[in-house]
DNA sequence: AGCACGCCGACT
DNA sequence: GTCGGCGTGCTC
């Protein structure tokens, strides 16, 4: 130490005060043996790591996994050690010393430190974005807790001071509006995300007086690990049996497999996971099981919270401070089961046994924004470097994942039949350009699903309603000039939400009042047409007086509370019909259902998307479920104006064997994806002809590239398609263009294709395209 | 991504 | 003459 010091010392002394001079560094060499480098991981999109050097005092705690703080440009920052070691690219005089040690252990394993490389290879990104998803928001800055704002209504602020704002300050309005409705305090962060809004309408809303801004401590909620009756495992039928012998034979060995279980709603997946679980628990070994942010109700962490002793739960409406709280229990304790959506891949367990996918078809997997990773393939990653057992669950599986396993690259388990031997429901497709349709407004209701729902209710039963639409009407249309009412700063028709009486842009979140003449033509020629989840249920309340209707939607179910309170309801028999979104789509098992209407399966239908048709079968499917799970029989109705379209014919006759091949044929035509690789390059930019300009010149140079590239056969089997406008081609004031590239899959095509991409991207001048690997939403 | 640096328009 | 727009390039 004291040799050390000196050798230090003497550097700024010689050769003056203005850093340390190049020598310094074998002075030092010669009295310590070789300098030790820190290669580190800065959450910036610079796909490189950075090297500094390693304070002698440190040299034996800093290893790769721990955090520190170092300087960099001229700020801190804080990054992840990914790696040790004496030598750099860099000169060594360039370095600086790491600035701080955060953690005196390492905080992520070695195998997590693998999937975050993994991811930014992957997926285009920087290894510090990837590890920057995988570390929980709290321990992501150097001071680790920290104090948040939280808003609240001030006292006495109602009604009056709402209608003031009313026109003047839509954005305060807006604001003050759903404070009312929430009650209470909330994270001001929350809320401003939440209504896409700056915090500046907040902060003008408390000058005024009408609600009060406090900077608190974050709440420390213990956390709970409730403690619900174990419930017995439920004796197992043969094929579940078959399944769950399949799955623990590699665990118990610790080799990883993949498997694709197949099963339709209610054939009893669950209870294949559990014993799975169980059996890795047995072991000694965690388990991590992703469901879909929407699927993650009270009653799916039933499940798991009513058999296992220790369940840690990640929901997206946990505090940073709980997540902290809950990563490091993950991280420290014994077995444990993890459930979660998207990122509770990253759980830090540390020997993981199982690793469930439940509706792996479900696009909320893709994550929308960098590191745009697919918490599936991350899985399948993670299970294979920690030599664990991968389960792929759906009754509808993704076609990737059902040629995977065609293609035995998974292990295919099948639950064939339906708990109980109950047959599926019957599917009735009724045209919705032949039938007769009810006299409401939205003519959106055949008379025949109304005389169901007559049915339904005249023997007391209950009814679920799907219309994957938010608002009153969807379109407000000019019958004089024959245009429609659209958002200012996006490519979106404005939604008219009739009980805040505001036209909302989906997109953008922007509200408006309601016009009464055609912005384009001054005609007060303007019509509503069609229909949301709140016009129909406005319109079943005129149909059926006295019939108990619920809607269930993200307008209505602002708070978890509401959306357990209208279960309960609905669990009770207190409600009658429930009319919803996306929301009533998934899990729902209610006995008493015996009618399940889908008011229109076209709406996924004609989207620009090559899954469009995947999705119709899904949605159908999916919806289907919920009908018939008690004693009494259910029956399916599904309005469309495409009975002959080859996903709904499927859907109808419950056949997704028949669906997939047919739809694997013609993707194989195409080359797309499972057959193909694309990578998406998009580009946004406020200026029109700048967007395009960027896009036009990135796929000259892509062409430029690929004409020259060796072998020929490389450029002749990559497509490239566009550039073009995306289909949305604004959205909050950006235009948006497109450039897809199709890869196939044999080889390394894709993986030469994105390292171009990506060395033109470094090259491009702004506005600089975002790579999207594997694309989920191509809008 | 930030942030600094540098080069062209409208102001004291 | 300068303040300041944003286009370009770098960060160990």
């Amino acid at each position: 130490m004291a040799s050390t010091k000196r050798a230090r010392a003497a550097g700024p002394g010689l050769f003056g005060p203005l850093g340390e001079p190049e020598d310094s560094a074998q002075a030092r060499e010669q009295a310590l043996g070789p300098a030790r480098i820190a290669h580190v991981a800065l959450p910036r999109p610079v796909r490189r790591e950075f090297s500094y050097r390693v304070p002698d005092e440190l040299a034996d705690r800093v290893v790769p996994g721990v955090r520190v703080a170092v300087d960099f440009g001229n700020l801190r920052e804080l990054g992840v050690v990914v790696a040790v070691g004496e030598t750099s690219d860099v000169p060594l005089a360039k370095l600086k010393p790491l600035a701080r040690l955060l953690d005196d252990e390492p905080l992520l394993s070695a195998e997590l430190i693998a999937l975050a490389r993994w991811i930014a290879n992957e997926y285009a990104c920087s290894w510090g974005e990837a590890l920057a998803a995988i570390l929980p928001a709290a321990l992501k800055s150097e001071s680790g807790h920290k104090r948040v704002t939280t808003i609240r209504l001030a006292e006495g602020v109602g009604a009056r001071e709402l209608a003031e704002l009313e026109t003047a300050q839509p954005k305060q309005h807006r604001l003050l509006r759903t404070l009312m409705e929430l009650g209470g305090a909330i994270e001001l962060r929350d809320l401003c995300r939440q209504l896409n809004l700056s915090d500046a309408p907040a902060r003008t809303l408390a000058k005024r007086g009408f609600v009060i801004l406090e900077r608190v401590e974050a709440a420390r909620d213990p956390l709970e690990f409730a403690k619900s009756a174990r419930t017995r495992p439920e004796r197992l039928h043969p094929a579940q049996q078959v399944a769950v012998d399949a799955l623990c034979a590699p665990l118990e060995r610790g080799e990883h497999r993949g498997f694709l279980l197949e099963g339709v709603t209610g054939s009893g997946k669950t209870e294949v996971y559990l014993a799975a679980i169980e059996r890795a628990l047995a072991l000694g070994k965690s388990s991590i099981v992703l469901v879909p942010e929407i699927a993650l109700t009270p009653q799916t962490v039933g499940w798991f919270r009513s058999r296992f002793e220790r369940v840690a739960v990640l929901h997206s409406r946990m505090t940073d401070l709980q997540r902290h709280d809950m990563w490091l229990e993950v991280a420290r304790g014994g077995p444990i089961v993890v459930v979660g959506a998207r990122s509770a891949i990253f759980a830090p367990v540390a020997r993981l046994g199982v690793v469930v996918v439940d509706e792996e078809h479900e696009p909320s997997f893709k994550q929308g924004s960098t590191p745009r990773y697919h918490a599936r393939d991350v899985a399948l990653e993670r299970a294979r470097l920690s030599g664990a057992v991968c389960v792929l669950g759906s009754a509808t599986p993704s076609l990737e994942t059902w040629c995977a396993a065609r293609e035995k690259r998974l292990e295919h388990l099948r639950l064939p039949e339906r708990a109980g031997n109950k047959p599926l429901p019957p599917v009735e497709v009724l045209d919705l350009k032949s039938e007769r349709l009810a006299s409401t407004p939205s003519r959106l209701f055949s008379v025949r699903l109304i005389d169901a729902l007559r049915g339904v209710l005249a023997r007391k039963e209950q009814a679920i309603l799907f219309l994957n639409r938010r608002g009153f009407a969807p379109v407000l249309w000019c019958s004089g000039c024959k245009e429609t009412v659209r958002c200012k700063r996006c490519d979106v028709t404005l939604v008219f939400h009739r009980r805040i009486q505001r036209l909302v842009c989906h997109m953008c979140c922007d509200e408006l009042p309601p016009v009464q003449s055609c912005p384009s033509c001054t005609k007060p020629n303007l019509r509503y047409l069609s229909a949301g989840a709140e016009r129909i249920e406005q319109e079943l309340g005129e149909v059926f007086q006295g019939a108990r209707v619920q809607r269930m939607d993200s307008d209505t179910m602002r708070r978890r509370e509401d959306y357990e309170r209208v279960l309960e309801a609905f669990g009770n028999g207190e409600i009658d019909v429930l009319v919803g979104t996306q929301m009533i789509a998934k899990g729902l098992d209610f006995p008493r259902v015996t009618l399940v209407g889908i008011i229109s399966a076209d709406s996924a239908l004609y989207l620009p998307d090559f899954r469009a048709a995947e999705r119709t079968f899904q949605l159908i499917a999916q919806v289907a479920g919920r009908a018939g799970r008690g004693e009494l029989a259910g029956k399916i109705v599904v309005q469309t104006h495409s009975p002959e379209h080859a996903s709904i014919v499927r859907a109808a006759r419950h056949d997704f064997s028949g669906f997939a091949i047919a739809e694997a044929e013609l993707r194989a035509e195409l080359g797309y994806p499972p057959f193909g690789r694309l990578l998406r390059v998009f580009f946004e930019d406020p200026s029109e002809p700048k967007v395009v300009q960027a896009a036009r010149d990135f796929a000259d140079a892509l062409r430029a590239r690929l004409a020259v590239a060796e072998p020929a056969s490389f450029a002749a089997s990559v497509g490239v398609l566009g550039p073009a406008p995306a289909p949305i081609s604004m959205a909050r004031g950006k235009f948006r263009q497109h450039l897809l590239l199709k890869a196939p899959l044999a080889g390394d095509t894709f993986a030469r294709v994105r390292e171009l991409a990506l060395e033109l991207v470094d090259r491009a001048a702004a506005p600089r395209p975002t790579l999207d690997v594997d694309p989920v939403s191509l809008l």
